[in-house]
DNA sequence: TATATTTGCTTGCATTTTGCAAGTGCAAAT
DNA sequence: ATTTGCACTTGCAAAATGCAAGCAAATATA
């Protein structure tokens, strides 16, 4: 098996070779809080990620440990992507950038609300959500 | 001017557009823990980044607001590179992803102390540091 | 039962981005 | 006066991206 060397003994470069590019945590974010699961999901949403970097993306994010790949229980054409423990544990890291951009720009007043009331206990948010997402996990 | 379009509505694709690549936080992170502030001061980082990369980034970072450019005090021959407070708020996005690091990967002992000493007190942790970054703004 | 559609990809190809090496112009040190 | 340092830029090959089309297996429809 082919490892592919680290730039550095940095986390954070070490980090950003698993995320570090503009898709990966889009994908996270739609199996966080989009409701989406299968390939169609993805390909589906605003950003409008295309076929070939979606497969690419999740097979990374797998090999990575950060999503897993299993049977879909409606159907043999589909697969569920769910995220791993170390995939659910990326939501402080993306609560922080949501929170960064509501310091910083613009953005829909729905999402803005959620945020703002994440921020103020991000403790509680956290654990509410990580144990929704656990429980997700073992569904099916 | 050109306004590079917005992919999706969403903050997270909006910040990916930002700082979502393998370098810019790199160089966010050399300017938080590095004391580094010029543009040599990048070069010499351990990941290697590539010159031509180096000032694409900085001058993306730049144009975002996140990096802001200015003279060196000590030469004409040398710029200094200083965080904006909009990029010393890229802090705790940086910090979770040390944790989330410190978490799932092995990592040299002494930033392994560091990171734990802060997650024991983020908000104490965060605080002190962006005070440390906002007076080396009004430095010189 | 035959046909069409859905699903999760792969393939080909043009465009863009990256990485590497070399070069440039100005400032400063020797 | 010449060399060195600094902050880039340029050229080019290699890799990654984006777009459209194709494809096999599974499922839905006629």
């Amino acid at each position: 098996m082919e490892t592919s060397k680290k730039r550095s003994d940095c986390p954070l470069s070490g980090s950003l070779d698993v995320f570090g590019d503009k898709w990966s945590l889009l994908i996270v974010r739609d199996l966080m809080f989009g409701n989406k699961c299968t390939y169609n999901d993805f390909l589906k949403s605003d950003e409008g990620i295309a076929t070939n970097i979606l497969a690419s993306r999740l097979k990374g994010l797998e090999e990575n440990g950060i999503v897993e790949k299993s049977a879909h229980p409606d159907s043999k054409a589909k697969f569920l992507y769910r995220l791993t423990p170390k995939g659910i544990d990326l939501l402080p890291v993306i609560m922080e950038i949501y929170i960064w951009s509501d310091k910083h720009y613009e953005m829909p007043p729905d999402l803005k609300a959620t945020i703002r009331e994440a921020k103020k206990d991000k403790e509680k948010f956290t654990k509410q959500v990580t144990k929704e997402l656990k429980m997700r996990m073992v569904d099916k």
